[in-house]
DNA sequence: AGGCTCTCTCTTTTT
DNA sequence: GAGAGAGCCT
């Protein structure tokens, strides 16, 4: 095995990089020879449920990619191979890759998400699945309205109870199937709260004619429970795929389950070392147990990494092997040694961004792209700093994440009107539309109306359509509400029943009916932000024709709404040329790679985060997190820290992170400090040194 | 109904 | 220190 020179020359870099690669290959051609041993042994495999345990950087999709064109050429219909993905964007990109290997017959492969999944069974058996047509489905900033107003109409909870904790409480009972959410504390307000709401909320959401993600799951794994709906959809796939196996929920297993049958053709990717969302319900067990659910599993360890130096590696295999239970494994590289991963000590953040902006600017002069350069974080607060200084500088970047997205009243104001010309028992949707734009109708005349509502037992609507005889009422509200009902039902029959092709017209004429652009434009927002706000009103529009295109006939709306709940609308900033430094969360950047990786703020109560060690929370996953960050580097990693922090307005001292202390010093890491308050560099040498020394013998580490 | 001030908290996030 | 949300005031 060749040792590639660890200071030479970037064209030297630039070399090996093409040669150890072939995964991302522009033009990858189906070719065996060109998989590793264990690669190719899952490529090959044939049936009987299989693990797959793949390291990061080994090669994952490529084998799923690989295989599923294996099974096509040998035979198999490609219309029989599902393959499931936790992400819409993991599914599109396995999806170009397929097509690319296996040509046009990849485009009849199922390829999809969990939820997409579990919508499209329970969308084929809906009587079974106990829904009406038309049924909806809630996301999470629906379930929370929801809950709001609950919390408001019992009263049982209107103190101040952090609304999204009861929709946690109330979920994770659903979740378990429970009857009802057990008080275990008498005096325990929360727990209160959310056995009070648990029973309403499923009434609700049943009046509603709603389902929300978790029973996207929960509702196709109760149809797949009878036997002969269970054979018809097990004669559907002969063969499973699964990758992020280490992602997925109980439910979720037992749902593949299911599908497999006794064929159990599944075969499972993921790696438990890269198990990260166990705070959203993932199982790291089921990767850790999947033999036991599937006896006579077959068992294939990836470990040869692609991707990164040895030094890299190393330092990450040196810290995930202190967690104790996680499948054996060791990843290895047959690339060289690389630089040695730098740790550095920084006096204080503004000397960390400092530090690392330097270091950016000098990778660029250097001939660097921007976009092969990251600074990773634990919690999206951290980017702060960095944003302030890189835009001072002028680099390029952007920052992925953080909220932006949801927060676009006027697109899910439209999408709201639509989703109660569709389904007109929606009642989140509906009191989210009633008032806006203003119709004089204010909070008091809204819980009359819901009250009338109630006591009718014909819900929202019908109030609204009879305000006249609705008690309590002021003029301006009676005058509103015939107003919304004017506009809404006569068109809502007609947006029912759009074909494909009229679909988007009628809801561009609907908004103008309603005068969403107007309310936009007499809202006295700044011009920029209205422009914007316009623009977004439009893309609503362009979406829809978007879908028209793409889907069959019946039930355009209906399949729009609901398509429209399980993918983002696509962000501001899909196409973007310029080449940028990403600042992002440890968490979403799961799944890429770059070649200069900054792991920053890695300190005591931030990447161990202070909640997770308070409220007794999984220090191994805290730990995962942090080889997840330290294996997206391909060539050159720095994890930097600050002694001393500005956090919630004071001065705080900070300390390393205990995982810092695992590092193998010495040994293809070093350390410095990074301190500009006037400490001499010898001093600074030695108080690295003591600091380490210090850590290891609290460890009891070797030198 | 809307705007203002006070108070509280301060992960991670996809579907 | 900053943003969100509740409650109070006009």
């Amino acid at each position: 095995m060749h040792r590639a020179r660890n200071t030479k020359s970037k064209r030297a870099g630039g070399a090996r990089r093409d040669a150890r690669t072939p995964r991302r290959a522009r033009h990858d051609r189906f070719d065996l020879g060109s998989l590793n041993a264990p690669q190719l042994e899952a490529v090959l495999h044939d049936d009987g449920p299989m693990l797959v345990l793949a390291g990061a950087g080994s090669g994952k999709t490529r084998v799923i990619i690989y295989r599923i064109t294996r099974l096509v050429r040998d035979g198999v219909p490609p219309g029989q191979i599902l393959g499931v993905t936790f992400t819409n964007k993991a599914a599109r990109e396995m999806r170009e890759r397929l097509t690319e290997l296996a040509g046009p017959r990849g485009a009849e492969v199922h390829l999809s998400t969990f939820h997409a999944l579990g919508l499209r069974i329970i969308r084929e058996e809906r009587e079974a699945a106990g829904l009406r047509a038309g049924f909806c489905i809630y996301d999470t900033g629906d379930q929370l309205s929801l809950v709001r107003d609950m919390m408001r109409q019992t009263r049982v909870a209107d103190r101040r109870l952090d609304p999204g904790r009861v929709l946690e409480m109330i979920l994770s009972a659903k979740r378990g199937r429970l009857a009802g959410v057990e008080v275990d504390h008498e005096g325990d307000e929360y727990d209160v709260a959310a056995a009070e709401l648990y029973p309403r909320y499923v009434a609700q959401m049943r009046a509603f004619n709603a389902i929300d993600f978790d029973d996207l799951i929960l509702r196709a794994q109760d149809v797949l429970a009878q036997p002969l709906v269970r054979e018809r959809w097990q004669a559907r796939f002969s063969y499973m795929l699964v990758d992020e196996y280490q992602d997925t929920s109980p439910d979720q297993l037992t749902l593949l389950r299911a599908l497999a049958g006794a064929k159990r053709n599944i075969c499972v990717v993921g790696d438990d070392d890269q198990s990260i969302y166990g705070w959203r319900g993932a199982a790291a067990g089921n990767i850790l147990s999947f033999g036991k659910a599937f006896p006579g599993t077959r068992e294939i360890i990836l470990d040869q990494n692609y991707r990164s130096t040895q030094y890299i590696l190393q330092a990450a295999n040196a810290v995930i092997q202190n967690n104790a239970v996680r499948k054996a494994k060791r990843l290895w590289s047959a690339g060289g040694d690389g630089e040695a991963v730098e740790v550095v000590a920084c006096g204080t953040g503004d000397d960390e961004a400092a530090f690392v902006v330097d270091r950016i600017q000098q990778l660029l002069y250097e001939g660097a792209r921007a976009d092969e350069i990251a600074i990773l974080y634990r919690a999206n607060v951290q980017s702060r700093a960095f944003e302030e200084l890189l835009a001072l500088e002028r680099v390029p970047f952007r920052v992925v994440g953080g909220q932006a997205f949801f927060e676009r009243k006027e697109v899910r104001d439209a999408i709201a009107y639509l989703a109660v010309a569709q389904n007109p028992l929606d009642e989140v949707a509906l009191r989210r539309i009633v008032n806006s734009p203003p119709r004089g109708i204010g909070l008091t005349s809204l819980e009359r109306l819901v009250q009338h509502g109630e006591n009718t037992r014909k819900g929202l609507w019908a109030a609204l359509v009879q305000a006249g005889s609705v008690d309590g009422l002021s003029v301006s509200a009676v005058a509103g509400a015939a107003q919304l009902v004017g506009v809404l039902a006569p068109r809502a029959r007609r947006l029912r029943a759009a074909a494909a092709g009229e679909l988007s017209r009628q809801c561009q004429e609907l908004f103008d009916q309603l005068g969403l652009r107007d309310a936009i434009l007499t809202a006295d927002d700044a011009p920029g932000i209205s422009a914007k706000r316009l623009e977004n009103l439009d893309e609503v529009v362009r979406s829809i024709e978007m879908f028209e295109r793409q889907s069959p006939a019946a039930l355009l709306l209906a399949e729009y709404l609901r398509s429209s709940a399980l993918t983002q609308l696509p962000g501001e900033d899909g196409e973007d040329r310029q080449a940028r430094v990403t600042l992002m969360t440890l968490h979403a950047a799961k799944g890429l790679e770059f070649r200069y990786v900054f792991l920053v703020g890695i300190e005591e109560d931030a990447l161990p985060h202070r909640k997770t060690l308070e409220e007794g929370g999984d220090l191994a996953e805290e730990r995962r997190l942090c080889y997840v960050g330290m294996t997206r580097a391909r060539e050159r990693l720095w994890i930097t820290w600050a002694r001393r922090r500005l956090r919630y307005g004071r001065l705080q001292e900070r300390a390393a992170s205990r995982f810092i202390a695992e590092l193998p010093v010495g040994a293809g890491v070093t350390t410095h400090e990074h301190d500009t308050s006037g400490v001499s560099e010898e001093e600074q040498d030695q108080m690295a040194q003591d600091f380490f020394s210090r850590m290891r013998d609290r460890l009891g580490i070797d030198d």
